[in-house]
DNA sequence: CGAATTTGACCCGCGC
DNA sequence: GCGCGGGTCAAATTCG
């Protein structure tokens, strides 16, 4: 199934940034094979014809190998007690500028399209309207709703604890054994009442050292403040939850990187992501303003993906 | 004792 | 129709 994200990343990569270098970002390490689902996912991805490898590919292919400097893993102000065996390098954010980054992260989001209706929520439980044989549950979550697709936000980030903290409160609903991974997948619901994100989180097959994490839905709420400021920093919630009402997320936020000088990120919050999407963005994004650092997105940019795809679009 | 996790059963779409 | 794989439920168990 990542590879299903992963197909949807290149479909996007592929619109952002000139066609052959995406296939170049992907060729490198290419080859491995996961199992494929030919299914439903058909779009430039298919001219992939074969498969991927996974995430991993991806740190590879955009260059980001963890290396050296990474790191940071601590607290950006201060903060951070709860948290703390949380090792994990996500950006690194120097004072001036620039994210040095390091951490091998990699991030893609998808939106789903027409194609992937496949997945929307099968399930979920319902009403009683249904009362079928077994119990029950699953059905449809309530009313119909089909689904709204949902916006899917992955990345990898280079950790040694599966579940990074990224400052909501989520409950553990479900774990299960990858494909062709030793390590499992564990399904994660955010526990705020009405709150449907989900997120997925699994160590890289191929890169046990990484973690890819996939965010699913938009919070509707708040962080809880008991984890402001620490981990909630690092990454905002809208970062995570591309908001449906934001328009074409995936593309909006590549483009952005691609184009540093029309963001205003002057604010200096700390979080790269935050001003990526400007102002819009976010009912909570003032929660992260009390950051001193600066962020250089280009920077960051840089450090993501090789310079040389760094084109405008025409 | 309530909240969170564990974990096997169940559901569902898909390919054969 | 069956089996597979991914995803979810929910009862039991553990945690705080």
């Amino acid at each position: 199934m990542s590879e299903h994200e992963f197909r949807d990343f290149y479909y996007h990569a592929s619109t952002m940034f000139h066609n052959d270098h995406v296939d170049d970002m992907f060729r490198v390490s290419s080859s491995a094979s996961v199992d494929h689902h030919p299914s439903s996912y058909m779009s430039l991805t298919d001219c992939l014809h074969s498969s991927v490898d996974e995430y991993g590919s991806l740190e590879k292919a955009f260059g980001l190998s963890p290396s050296s400097s990474e790191v940071f893993s601590s607290p950006i102000e201060g903060l951070n007690q709860t948290t703390n065996q949380q090792s994990s390098e996500v950006m690194a954010i120097t004072p001036n500028s620039s994210i040095s980054s390091s951490s091998s992260e990699a991030a893609y989001c998808e939106e789903d399209s027409e194609k992937n209706n496949k997945d929307k929520q099968p399930k979920g439980p319902d009403d009683g309207s249904k009362e079928s044989p077994k119990k029950g549950m699953k059905g449809a979550k309530k009313k119909d709703e089909r689904k709204q697709k949902e916006p899917r936000f992955a990345f990898v980030t280079k950790s040694e604890v599966d579940h990074l903290e990224d400052g909501y409160r989520w409950r553990k609903y479900g774990q299960k054994a990858v494909k062709n991974s030793p390590y499992p997948r564990s399904y994660y619901r955010c526990t705020t009442q009405k709150c449907t994100v989900k997120k997925r989180v699994e160590r890289s097959f191929q890169d046990p050292s990484t973690v890819i994490t996939t965010y699913e839905g938009q919070h509707n709420h708040p962080l809880p403040t008991t984890l402001r400021g620490n981990a909630a920093a690092l990454f905002p919630p809208s970062m995570f939850a591309p908001a449906t009402a934001r328009p074409s997320f995936p593309h909006e936020l590549f483009m952005q990187m691609a184009a540093p000088h029309q963001m205003n990120n002057q604010q200096g919050n700390g979080v790269a992501a935050a001003s990526m999407f400007g102002e819009n963005f976010s009912p909570y994004h003032h929660q992260y303003h009390h950051h001193h650092r600066q962020v250089s997105d280009y920077g960051l940019l840089q450090d993501m993906v090789p310079s040389r795809f760094l084109k405008h679009e025409p």
